[in-house]
RNA sequence: GGCGCGGUACCCAAGUGGUAAGGGAGAGGUCUGCAAAACCUUUAUGCGUCGGUUCGAUUCCGACCCGCGCCUCCA
């Protein structure tokens, strides 16, 4: 069985395979850093991760640049607004990104930023003009010529012959030759950022960035390029453009786009006070494997609604497959091994990468893996589990958790980092009580913890009930959920 | 208006030309001092509506209704 992605170019499902035998090499949109996170952001991100952990899967080593927008128009008026540089600004928030990405189990790729290439890109410019792509407009901004990209429209689907010379419609824009001409290169303007280079003073065109650390971190062509569906057009369309004219080779082979997502319903927007930012979400006292599993179980080409109903139950699901886990590793079992089981984590197995293989269909893996779950605990309580078993099972779990990462528990400590966050940043109106809780649980010692079920335990040996519920109640209010098994007293953190 | 995607149980959500995965929630039960975990049973003669093709359609075709996306810088 072998990866099949759909390519947007192609506008259909095909197989992948890379260039180079056993290297993959892609290229993501990355962030415009401009504002902390919101969770569409990262659906599209998780969607990427989920890709290339599956490729990693595959067996393929993959090298994943990702690019960090920290020039453009919001950036650049975010930062006067606030009265502080353009670099002061996007440190800020490109940090920021990074701690979500690494908060909400995001690999970190390799980092390419706009403003540490900026000699690359006039050169590019420079390299357009002369093969007459591009032309320099009156105010010193460079266009790329769309008439000379007969291809133009390819990837979108759009049809652009007959009105390429239309009416021009933005008065600031009188020196295009065309109307649909994009700025590959903006002439300086008062207040703003500009850089001198061989092609006179200005700042790059947003999709200038992109053409240009892609083909320079992976080459001319390369395996795959990935983003929101909303960058299909312009942004990519014009990525293509720029580099394929100069070129002359296909730019990027496969063109992966995650869908939009729904928040309760509706199109996330700020007016409709729908939009949340990944940290909002921490604030509410949500986990952030919560959060991934949730945005990782819609397959990313279908629209995801994101319903806090539907949080609360990837919550749930998420416990489950860790106390499924613990029962595996923590369980006492007799000698020997069955073939059943074998056979059960094998097929496991096997559906898992079939359902990836497909698309990343990640709703049918979760499926299987959660099949294989409810049949062990049922095997479990059937005593019919040897020791032997163990590994197939535990082997399929972490073939699981290598694609969604959800299994281990650190989300305690990752939730105190946005709880220390909110209260050096002043949003400590916003900590709601369920995070408070989360993380003042995480704050009792082990050994506590443990002293307290002890007393539990002695009480509950002697029969004093009373006694025993009251400690019960005291851990439970305090965020510890105490499971008596036969064997020992389990506890956990909620 | 142009191009594209989708409407599946109480909720989230896969899927297929041959009779509906999985998770959550609810109900009942097993286990249990209580609780938790876990298991079992149960919850869509039905897959937006109306037609058509077919031995047979939720799956293909058409129309309609509804939701969503892109159409110059929003992931």
């Amino acid at each position: 069985m072998a990866l099949s992605l759909y390519n947007t170019m192609s506008a259909s499902v095909e197989e992948f395979r890379p260039l180079r035998d056993n290297e993959v090499r892609m290229y993501a949109c990355g962030p415009t850093v401009y504002d902390y996170g919101h969770i569409g952001n990262f659906r599209t991100f998780i969607a990427i991760d989920i890709l290339r952990r599956v490729l990693r899967q595959s067996g393929y080593k993959v090298n994943h640049v990702m690019n960090i927008t920290d020039v453009d128009d919001k950036i650049i008026r975010n930062a006067a607004r606030d009265g502080v540089t353009v670099q002061q600004y996007t440190a800020k928030y490109e940090k920021a990104f990074l701690e979500d990405a690494t908060m909400i189990g995001i690999e970190p790729p390799t980092l390419v930023r706009a403003t540490e290439h900026i000699p690359e890109m006039a050169e590019f410019v420079a390299k357009l003009v002369e093969k007459g792509f591009a032309y320099r407009a009156e105010d010193g901004s460079y266009y790329f010529r769309i008439a000379k990209f007969p291809q133009y429209g390819r990837l979108s689907k759009k049809d652009f012959r007959g009105m390429l010379d239309g009416a021009r419609v933005d008065v600031d824009e009188y020196d295009k030759d065309s109307a649909r001409d994009f700025a590959v290169w903006k002439a300086p303007k008062p207040g703003e950022s500009s850089w001198d280079t061989s092609i006179g003073r200005g700042r790059p065109g947003w999709h200038l960035e992109c053409s240009v650390m892609s083909m320079n971190a992976l080459g001319e062509t390369f395996d795959l390029h990935a983003g929101g569906e909303d960058l299909i057009f312009p942004h990519h369309e014009n990525e293509i453009a720029q580099s394929e004219s100069l070129t002359g080779k296909t730019f990027a082979r496969f063109w992966f786009h995650a869908r939009f997502l729904l928040v309760e319903g509706e199109k996330m927007s700020k007016s409709i006070g729908n939009f949340f930012t990944l940290r909002d979400l921490v604030l509410k006292g949500h986990k952030p494997s919560s959060i991934r599993y949730l945005l990782a179980s819609v397959p990313y080409r279908n629209q995801l609604n994101f319903t806090f109903d539907g949080l609360k139950q990837a919550s749930v699901s998420v416990e489950r497959l860790r106390n499924f886990y613990v029962r595996l590793t923590e369980g006492h079992f007799t000698d020997g091994s069955g073939d059943e089981i074998q056979a059960l984590a094998d097929e496991t197995i096997d559906r898992m990468r079939a359902a990836l293989d497909d698309d990343l269909n990640t709703a049918q893996a979760q499926a299987a893996i959660f099949e294989m779950v409810r049949r062990v605990n049922s095997a479990l309580d059937a005593k019919v589990i040897k020791k032997g078993d163990v590994p197939a099972l535990l082997e399929a779990l972490a073939q699981f958790d290598e694609i969604f990462a959800v299994l281990k528990d650190d989300d305690g400590s990752k939730m105190k980092q946005v709880f220390d966050w909110a209260l050096t940043e002043g949003h400590e109106k916003d900590i709601s009580p369920e995070l408070r809780e989360a993380v003042q649980s995480g704050q009792l010692f082990d050994a506590d913890i443990e002293e307290k079920i002890a007393q539990m335990e002695t009480a509950r040996r002697a029969r004093d009930f009373k006694v025993s519920d009251t400690l019960r109640a005291e851990l439970t209010a305090a965020g510890i959920v105490i499971e008596n098994t036969k064997d020992r007293v389990r506890w956990r953190r909620k």
